[in-house]
DNA sequence: CGACCCCTTGATTAGCCTCAACAACCGTGG
DNA sequence: CCACGGTTGTTGAGGCTAATCAAGGGGTCG
């Protein structure tokens, strides 16, 4: 008997729920079909409705906000597991562009089938939205650090949030971890301009407490940074027992 | 025969989709009664667990990130009608601290019981998400006039933001609005010092663009602003037609 | 009546941006 | 295979925005 292969969003679902056969096969017809895309192919674009829901199967995806000029905003980044749509899901033109920050690839379905889903299958629906507000809450403290925070301070922050995500899809053994963007696309996160961030990198490099070697980031004292800006890793911290 | 006044968040579904008589109970029976608060008291508290979810009834509530020191962000403002809650729903501790900002009254509910009323009434759960959202959308626009506007824009936008928001529980027919804010609040959710924040208001105040009489401000060339910051109105660009 | 919060204004400072120049790398096409 | 343009990374010099420091007035609550 063949036993599919289980989708990364599968995956980040089981690791909180024991899926029953039926839920997985829902969420495997959920998913339906993924689609291959390449580097800075978009997922959604901003200048056309859209009310469709994408599901990171792989790749890195980032959603920019624009305005005019080359002011450009990095507003969330998604990696394999993560729901692309729901905190816009009462728009019908999207307030941001969402595009592949690398290969991958990613299933895309109607709000309304995503919906009819949480329809039937409340629990899951609830598991659903609860991941997604990890993503919210992490927004909210990256609007934390960047009001109130040293640049210095937001970057080390930024940093360790990626890292936190990172290990939701899979463990690393070291502090080491892959970082796709480039120096532009760091300070467009941060409210940083590129030639900052270039100084801020090296200096944190000279003084050991980084180490980098493209495309991967080594954070040599992570518990340090940590307890200095009072990071909370909130994907670690889901709390789904309200729901059973 | 005796009709209850609706609710605050009763009327703001209805203006989005037609209740039904069974909806309009179920509404009702979800929230409860409502709890009366004074100005400064705790909707939820950051240093307790929490897994309620409440619904304004009037007033105003705001949200707080606090990092040791005085460094305070303002995440979040609440008003009538408007859910809390609902962006941290996956963590057990609330990543902010809320109270009310006036005196007004809550509906308290929690967690599970909005979703167990989300699984019968499907169409209003949609609708619910969906104004969520809505908010969302608005601290993603917050963030990034915060990371690529200047202060003076920043100010502009976020006064445009409150008078778009506080025009979907009530039209008021001038450009007039109140904003129960001390300058140091206002500081706070934009990432400026209270300081500053009074030489803007002075400034615009004196160059006729604004006008204030605490509480209420009145912004005298609203398209102006809009237009130069191009701002978006996304509490009047509700989209809800996908969900029929 | 004092304590505290909120507003107001001036003088000074510094953190980060801007401008400028160049090196390294990449994919592309001749 | 190399030439090439475009993007990315690196470093220096100087300037501006918004923070900090400082001081005082008005209002309110206990």
């Amino acid at each position: 008997m063949l036993k599919t292969v289980q989708s990364a969003f599968q995956s980040r679902i089981s690791r909180h729920i024991l899926l029953t056969d039926t839920e997985r096969d829902a969420l495997s017809r959920l998913e339906g079909q993924a689609v291959a895309l390449g580097k800075r192919d978009h997922v959604f674009s901003d200048s056309k409705p859209n009310d469709r829901i994408a599901i990171m199967r792989s790749g890195w995806a980032v959603s920019r906000v624009r305005s005019d000029g080359n002011q450009t905003t990095i507003s969330q980044i998604f990696m394999a597991g993560d729901i692309i749509g729901l905190s816009d899901i009462g728009l019908n033109r999207p307030p941001h562009e969402t595009t592949m920050q690398t290969d991958g690839s990613v299933h895309l379905l109607s709000r309304k089938a995503l919906c009819d889903f949480g329809a039937q299958h409340p629990r899951l629906f609830a598991l659903i939205l609860s991941l997604a507000s990890l993503d919210a809450t992490a927004l909210n403290d990256r609007l934390h650090a960047i009001t109130r925070y040293s640049a210095e301070d937001r970057l080390m922050h930024f940093l360790l949030t990626i890292k936190a995500k990172s290990e939701q899809i899979s463990e690393h053994a070291s502090d080491r971890f892959p970082l796709p963007l480039s120096q532009k696309e760091i300070g467009d996160a941060l409210g940083l301009t590129d030639i900052y961030v270039n100084r801020l990198l090296r200096g944190l490099q000279k003084s050991g407490q980084l180490s980098l070697t493209r495309p991967n980031v080594k954070i040599n004292e992570r518990s340090v940074w940590a307890t200095r800006l009072n990071f909370q890793d909130r994907y670690a911290a889901l709390d789904f027992s309200w729901a059973s």
